[in-house]
DNA sequence: CTGTTAGCGCGTTCAT
DNA sequence: ATGAACGCGCTAACAG
């Protein structure tokens, strides 16, 4: 049993299609009397409009599409969890897409034409040129921490370089010398800023940066803690690039026995929920990622709505100071701790 | 600068729109010389077919829509996560929705019709009879962790009254005798169907059950905590219905200087990540809740390709014990620890 | 192999 | 205030 369509309802009520039409969309230029019969017998027939043919006949899709890499931890969920809700205030759906390779990326978007009125491209992994290059150019977007050349299309960024330079300042005015940075993939620009940042602040304090390249998840961060640990080296401080990594150290060093902060200061960056939960409380750089997801879409709909916008806007992380930089590291002369 | 269309390319290569079409969804009968002139029209006018339209005249949309009470918190995030990669490894998208009140929920389902090819529906807090009752009975749906009185729905569903008996018998087995239940919300089902779980396993160990009524969020957890510190009677395990309260019971209780799991026991619900990541680490029940979300999406997939399947489906959550309860308590005549 | 034509379900002029 | 007719962009019979 097919779905009625407007035209049953036209036919059973003994009106046009167009009054039918007039009702649904609460036009006022029809008679009381005709309006409730058409409104009855849609009732009675459990009538409802196809969202896909009014997207047709109006152009207007209620619907932005959101490309994320993945939904792999809570950075992205984060994301998602802002843009819901900025979208369902303004009664716009969110159409989902994964970008996993580059390849089906482009593939994927075209998919979206004609069903969505806007994209939120998030894909610090993929290089964006090659993204909006196929991309049809009707289509509003906003590029939300993507690398591109292109100024033309409006974008929301986090000011990473910043970020990880004040958290070096942080440490060394906590009398932290050795710190190494635990890096995100070299591929991915937020990684690559972070990463900039560090050395900065490194080269700016006097001190020497060492970066050990990791990929963003909790193993990287336990990996670079035991590669540490092999080799002190005056180590006082591991500054991860995200703070999954720095979960991984921690946990890494408390299993060793390492007092935290006293031998080893440990640091992230984010500020997912996890950071404030785990013990010892994480420090971190906080990045309000729902924020910013909310951003994108608040944008986006201005954009649709014909306030084109084509800035560049910068969030700057805001640091959390918590347990893991609390204190002073030790002297260095001090005996390694026998803790557990 | 309107985007081309099929008649834009059909005119610019001298054929008819057909051939267009059949190049475009890959038919072979079109002479390969035809072919390629098309080919290269499309290409020179940036061409991509309308979702939208060929939605509409194929009747299939190649998306589905999913249906969640918010975003909050780890578990719908993980559900989410789940979904989208069964999703998109069949070529779908998803289309969410977020659902507050009861109110709106059935006019969000309708700007669906026509939109998505199936329903996911994943609302604990709603009454779904209220919801399917407006639904059009020609979209393919599957409720997850609803309560339903309808049989004629396929249905996923966690065994969450086993769930919660199994930790019980559990904690009973460590020694545990005064054992308070922390709930979620009563018009939650999942939430009602642990208290009962829970009061049926208490009862069956000949123990008197104890339920505070809170609302699956940290902060109710922590005044759980609170409220059995003011009055301990003897209670050695704080049993919350889901992990987010047990880890705000447990750090309040951290707080307050409670040796965990010597003094009071704390156990939790879902296996969120942060479980294993707390310390100590929380025993849980291990819900796989991103399997449920691929399965809820596989069995969609087969009722749109036709394999109609009204079964339940029940998924046994796991034991996961971890530190919160590894020992026995303490002799109640012992005195109240001292800690920090 | 290719073109013509009729829908898909709805919004919207333009008459009346 | 109402109805007839066209268009949105595409697919799918049906002819040729």
């Amino acid at each position: 049993m097919a779905n009625a369509t407007i035209r049953d309802v036209a036919r059973e009520a003994a009106v046009s299609v167009a009054s039918v039409s007039r009702v649904l969309n609460g036009h006022s230029n029809v008679r009381p009397e005709t309006r409730r019969k058409i409104e009855d017998v849609a009732a009675r027939l459990g009538y409802f409009p196809h969202a896909g043919a009014r997207n047709l006949s109006t152009s207007r899709a209620h619907a932005i599409g959101v490309v994320l890499p993945d939904l792999h931890g809570e950075f992205f969920s984060e994301a998602l969890r802002g843009m819901d809700r900025a979208a369902s205030e303004r009664g716009l759906h969110l159409l989902l897409s994964n970008l996993h390779d580059g390849e089906r990326a482009v593939e994927m978007l075209h998919t979206m034409r004609g069903r969505v009125d806007g994209l939120v491209i998030m894909a610090p992994h993929i290089d964006p040129d090659r993204l909006l290059a196929g991309l049809p150019p009707s289509i509003p977007s906003i590029l939300v921490n993507c690398a591109t050349s292109r100024d033309d299309c409006p974008t929301l960024r986090v000011d990473n370089f910043g970020g990880a330079a004040a958290m070096v300042r942080h440490l060394v005015s906590r009398g932290r010398r050795g710190i190494v940075h635990v890096s995100g993939p070299t591929s991915n620009v937020e990684a690559r800023a972070r990463i900039d940042g560090y050395e900065a602040a490194m080269v700016e304090a006097g001190l020497t940066p060492r970066v050990l390249i990791g990929d963003f998840m909790e193993e990287a961060g336990a990996a670079a803690a035991a590669e540490i640990l092999r080799a002190p080296d005056g180590v006082d401080a591991i500054f991860a690039a995200n703070d999954m990594m720095a979960i991984g150290a921690l946990i890494a060093l408390r299993d060793a026995g390492v007092a935290i902060p006293d031998q080893i200061a440990v640091a992230g960056f984010d500020d997912i929920p996890l950071a404030r939960l785990i013990s010892p409380s994480l420090t971190t750089m906080r990045v309000d990622i729902a924020d910013i997801g909310a951003r994108a879409i608040a944008r986006l709909a201005d954009a649709i709505a014909g306030t084109p916008d084509h800035r560049l806007e910068l969030s700057t992380p805001e640091l959390m100071i918590r347990d893991t930089t609390k204190t002073s590291p030790r002297q260095s002369g001090e005996k390694q701790g026998k803790a557990r």
